[in-house]
DNA sequence: AAAGGACACAACCGCACGGGG
DNA sequence: CCCCCGTGCGGTTGTGTCCTT
């Protein structure tokens, strides 16, 4: 066990010991000059030993600094680029795991650093979740996060579509607010293509007309929801196109879950549009 | 067109820990 | 046992870009 006066001590040292040299180290972004003297000296000499590797390398900045630059940024199989629904997913579940451990995270998506994870979460999901005023690993997020895996893998392996709920579906539900289901954006379109978030205003239904009788009585409350979203500018979340319910090819009740809320909606939000 | 606010991401900081001398 | 050093982790800050007014 270590006492706190001897961590402190030990943070006494470590900053006297750089003391000297912090006037002359380099701060903020990193030039290409930069990457380019590291990542040759690490093709040359590997990496690690962070502080020598820094000084032989004739870089101006601390070693911490240059081992994350590598880490997070140089390194060859560091993956770029947003983040897939599958990633995203898992680190919804794994997050419900393990909370903030985001290098442990990270072990499980190949390219993907502890950092970039951290700030996903920071920056998209923190701020769904304040919105939604839903607390991170609640249940209904569990829950949530659960359903969303176990269709994304169906819809993966059978190439089935997951159109809009029949009415059928919807009728059998006792839930109060259930037009909300109608917006859920569980929604293929073709291909095998994933589940997609938001689509375009371009693509929002002809919510002038009424929709058809067999949406039953949440078809009008959907379509009064619809229409109160559009006049607030925003954006549906799935994309019927019209009122295509023959489309369904599974008759696929919606869960419970799905009554309750706009929950997956925004959980869907939180998908970047480089799948669409 | 300009200002300023929001957002995403890169980078930094402080702390913790383990190994070697 | 203590100290030093290297490394890793999580939280925070800085900054560039985009969007809105």
């Amino acid at each position: 066990m270590i006492s706190m006066a001897n961590l402190s001590t030990k943070s006494e040292n470590y900053k006297n010991a750089n003391e000297e040299e912090i006037s002359e180290l380099r701060r903020g972004p990193w030039t290409i000059e930069e990457d380019t003297l590291l990542v040759r000296y690490i093709a040359g000499h590997g990496e690690g030993q962070w502080n020598i590797l820094a000084k032989q390398a004739g870089l101006k900045r601390t070693g911490k600094s240059c081992r994350l630059r590598w880490l997070n940024y140089l390194k060859p199989d560091v993956k770029r680029g947003n983040l897939t629904l599958q990633e995203q997913l898992l680190i919804l579940e794994l997050h419900s795991k393990w909370g903030n451990r985001w290098s442990k995270i990270a072990q499980h998506l190949p390219g993907r650093t502890d950092n970039e994870i951290k700030n996903y979460w920071r920056t998209r999901v923190q701020k769904q979740l304040r919105q939604l005023k839903v607390e991170a690993n609640s249940k209904r997020f569990l829950d949530a996060i659960h359903h969303l895996s176990m269709l994304e893998a169906m819809d993966q392996s059978s190439n089935f579509s997951l159109n809009f709920p029949p009415p059928s579906a919807l009728q059998n539900t006792t839930s109060p607010n259930s037009f909300e289901t109608a917006i859920h954006p569980f929604n293929d379109h073709g291909g095998g293509a994933p589940l997609r978030a938001p689509c375009s205003a371009s693509q929002w239904p002809d919510i002038s007309q009424p929709p058809p009788s067999s949406y039953g009585e949440f078809g009008e409350a959907w379509r009064l929801n619809m229409v109160e979203m559009q006049k607030q500018k925003q954006e549906p979340v799935c994309s019927l196109g019209a009122w295509e319910i023959e489309d369904c090819d599974v008759p696929m009740a919606a869960p419970d879950w799905l009554m309750e809320d706009s929950m997956v909606e925004n959980l869907w939000s939180l998908e970047d549009q480089n799948l669409i």
